[in-house]
DNA sequence: CGTGAAACATTAGCGGC
DNA sequence: GCCGCTAATGTTTCACG
């Protein structure tokens, strides 16, 4: 269920790619020195046992004009009817189950955990602006029917951001 | 200093690599109805722009034993006398440059941003357990001469998690 | 923007340690 | 088992129409 079997090779593979997920197989390999046919086999070894994720670009949120970045904390009804989510299914749900799978929908919510504290919930909210922020706080937030509450913080300044997981 | 211009088929671009990174110049000509050579000139040009900031490998971080991912709060010193940051320079620091340092250093801190509200810092840490965690706070945070007060909530479940940003 | 050709990279099969 | 060679295939890249 957890990690498989990995040398010392196999973690400067994933340090490398973390940083840099369009190196060649063949500048990996040397690297690491070996030639380019082991390298490849670890590399797919490693995606085939999903300790690989995927390969993304990263954008710049500022240049694509998505200045406002805010968490907001959300507190959701638990108590009282589940609801009727699909009118074709008719399928009952829990306002969790409801309020997650808006989440998923919600292209400005990057990330959403379930928390300890007093909130349920911390979103990661990417937006153009507070315009912006205060249309999907009212419009989508506070008028989903398992929300209760919201508190959100903005980021004033990102001091650090990296997608490189620490390998020890 | 903000985007620069982009139409349809580089906004189509974008939003193809920030989900897979990896495909070839000729797959994404073709989703996009290119031919090769226009298409690799669009995205060699929104990485010179720097709105494609880079490629990376995502990991998954549970099967790399980081099973354990905190949301912590920090206060910060804003008064007093600012710090020798350096033996050799004698160069004076306030208490935020020294702190914004120290997180550039830890690799366990995957983001930290500067955040309205109460606290100052709002930092995204990865460890492999309690254990660890503990430790980092003890002997990291709490032991920084700039930090007064840290608060913790920990994850409880990742319900989304996506580096796409949202392009309108 | 598209074509074509050279340079380069990926990948499967096979033999050796 | 895991490495490295080779050779075929596919991809990137650039000068030019």
């Amino acid at each position: 269920m957890t990690g498989i079997d990995m040398d010392a090779i196999d973690r400067r593979i994933l340090a490398i790619l973390q940083e840099n997920g369009r190196l060649s197989n063949q500048e990996i390999a040397e690297r690491v020195n070996l030639s380019p046919s082991p390298c490849l086999r670890r590399i797919r070894r490693l995606e085939e046992s999903g300790v690989i994720c995927g390969y993304v670009a990263l954008l710049d949120a500022q240049r694509l004009g998505l200045d406002l970045l805010a968490y907001v904390n959300v507190r959701l009804e638990k108590r009282g009817v589940p609801l009727e989510s699909s009118a074709a299914l008719r399928v009952r749900t829990t306002h969790a189950e409801f309020f997650r799978a808006s989440v998923q929908a919600w292209p400005e919510v990057v990330a959403c955990h379930a928390m300890t504290g007093e909130m349920d919930y911390l979103l990661r909210v990417r937006v153009e602006d507070m315009a912006h922020f205060s249309r999907f706080v009212q419009d989508q937030l506070l008028h989903h029917p398992s929300v209760i509450d919201v508190k959100t913080s903005f980021s004033l300044e990102t001091i650090k951001e990296t997608t490189a997981l620490p390998i020890r």
